[in-house]
DNA sequence: ATAAATAATGAAAATTTTTTCAATATTCTG
DNA sequence: CAGAATATTGAAAAAATTTTCATTATTTAT
């Protein structure tokens, strides 16, 4: 099972490399008649061009890197889905590296990434990507952020905007006069909790009132919820955000624990709705986040840079939309 | 910002391109002055190796081909990290592509795959992807079949006992004389589903027992959800298993809504935990399918068939771990 | 029918690396 | 110190493509 090159595709139908190349690529017109005699002898030895020699002839290797943290993996998941989906559209190949916290060395995977020659680098930057970014800046790579607001000659970005979304949201509650508000944080000091952060301080500045409704609590859900579970008996509030979807379920059980009916004692919102946010019972309010446009959106920018079209907008913002709990009983 | 080669590091280190190699690759020793002075020079110009013409001067590309569906992502999501994390480890990169089901033309996949020239090929394959890994097979590359067993020459798999967890569940019912056993079936027609019949169907044999307890539903949650809100007004079962997390929260809801009490009405069992199987409340029991591992085995295998290393089983079996409802109230 | 224009093809260089084989330099042995 | 043995290095080929420039073949216009 000896590998089949273009040499031998040639020879199978006498005619020089060039010619085959041409037919391979389309690039110049061949005579049909050749054409379909070089047409046959690939199909008659199965050859397929290799991508690696093509990279190396063309500098170009139609691939492009992805670096993306590995945590919160069902909406990295989405994310991946759409950025496969159109890379797969454009013709170009994702090159993935996830990022396990604390265990990865994200210099390793730059120099990896730089080594393969990816065309374009994709990378999911809340805040603790910060740097990496900075380090793949010097090497002048079309680049595409995500979660992060970057840009620059070679950079776009495409974020959600969950600032807008507190805003939005607080202020809503501000002028029904409700301003028990609390935001669960988490310790991470990511982009989104900070944005999150942005967005309800500006909606009760507006209102002339100062912000402080923060839960700090660690990021395991588990002890979330011991926390939790203690703090309803106590504490009670009109309405409570969480972030993440496994959060709130931490919320609706600890609070379901406290006989504190949802929605009718306490609004649950989850600022990432999953199918799980959506079939849990009693149901709770939740932001439909664009996960998958985020990726679709971010290599269809990709595309549009490593094919020199224009970029009209290098920085892409995207809405969570609100979904209050259905009140329909089906 | 002119790309700097191999050439440019020799110059400037005063040495032959041959030399330069060596000092990359630690192929051969090389006097200790002269590895200083090339090291100094790469550092210098920043030098990075192209992998794409590492790849095609050795016919080989350290990289390794993953095809899996995106359905259940965070269930993919769980084995891509395991497996990324493995490949790390073993200095393989990983080509992602990902398969929508009705969307995605798996001819073409595979023809990027080979393309790419990628060292191996990992391919996740509930039934609808059997003939795919029929078409790779042709190409005789190293290959690790996830979720079903094949093995040959070039094949490894891999994949989780459904058959054996089911079997044993339900065993352990009988036994007890509980044989009302519900399994919902969605019309994937998948692995897994196999599996699972073949294994409800054992134990009932060996109780001298036929079994028919299925309960066929859609794939969509919530039409499933819908359905068995209507089928508990006149129906009820001892023991209920559903596959997917997001099927077990379906029947949890309908059943609540009949005021069907789990556990003590009905036991509820899912077979893949998730953090929500897990938190949910009331608590339910299910399987912990090893998915992280399924991934990091599976670039295991695969490093070792490319590395020549010795394969004593082709085939890896993992078990699920049943996680009855915790009893503890925290 | 011939010159001019155009279409189709081929030869060879270029892409960046590894590796083999040969050559040179160094060290050792007696 | 000569010759042998060994260590270190370099020249050139090889990997599979694309592309430029030149050449040959064909068509068009006169």
């Amino acid at each position: 099972m000896k590998k089949v090159t273009i040499y031998e595709v040639a020879k199978e139908s006498n005619v020089s490399l060039a010619t085959v190349s041409r037919v391979i690529n389309g690039s110049t017109v061949v005579k049909e008649d050749t054409k379909r005699r070089v047409e046959e002898a690939i199909n008659k030895l199965g050859y397929r061009p290799n991508a690696i020699a093509q990279g190396l002839a063309l500098s170009r290797t139609t691939t492009v890197g992805l670096i993306i943290p590995s945590t919160s993996i069902s909406f990295s998941g989405r994310v991946i889905n759409g950025l496969c989906d159109v890379a797969k559209i454009y013709d170009y190949s994702v090159y993935l590296h996830t990022i396990t916290e604390g265990v990865t060395d994200i210099k390793e995977i730059i120099d990896e990434v730089i080594k393969a020659r990816v065309d374009g680098v994709i990378i999911y930057a809340d805040k603790d990507l910060d740097d990496s970014v900075k380090l793949l800046e010097e090497y002048n790579i079309p680049m595409v952020v995500m979660c992060n607001h970057i840009s620059s000659e070679n950079i776009c970005s495409v974020y959600v905007d969950y600032r807008k979304a507190v805003f939005e949201l607080c202020d809503s509650y501000l002028n029904k006069g409700i301003e028990d508000i609390a935001i669960l944080q988490d310790h991470r000091n990511d982009v989104v909790s900070n944005l999150m952060k942005t967005g309800a301080e500006e909606a009760f500045r507006k209102h002339k009132k100062e912000y402080k409704g923060y839960i700090n609590v660690s990021k395991d859900n588990r002890s979330t919820y011991k926390f939790l579970k203690s703090y309803f008996k106590t504490h009670r509030h009109k309405v409570f955000v969480a972030n993440r979807d496994s959060q709130a379920l931490a919320v609706l059980n600890a609070a379901s624990g406290q006989n504190i009916a949802i929605p009718d004692d306490m609004e649950l919102i989850c600022m990432n709705e999953s199918k799980y946010t959506s079939s849990v019972r009693p149901e709770i309010s939740s932001f439909v986040v664009p996960s998958y446009d985020l990726g679709a959106i971010s290599m269809r920018l990709m595309t549009k840079m490593l094919k020199d079209e224009v970029v009209e907008e290098k920085e892409k913002c995207l809405n969570a939309l609100y979904s209050p709990k259905s009140t329909t009983k089906d």
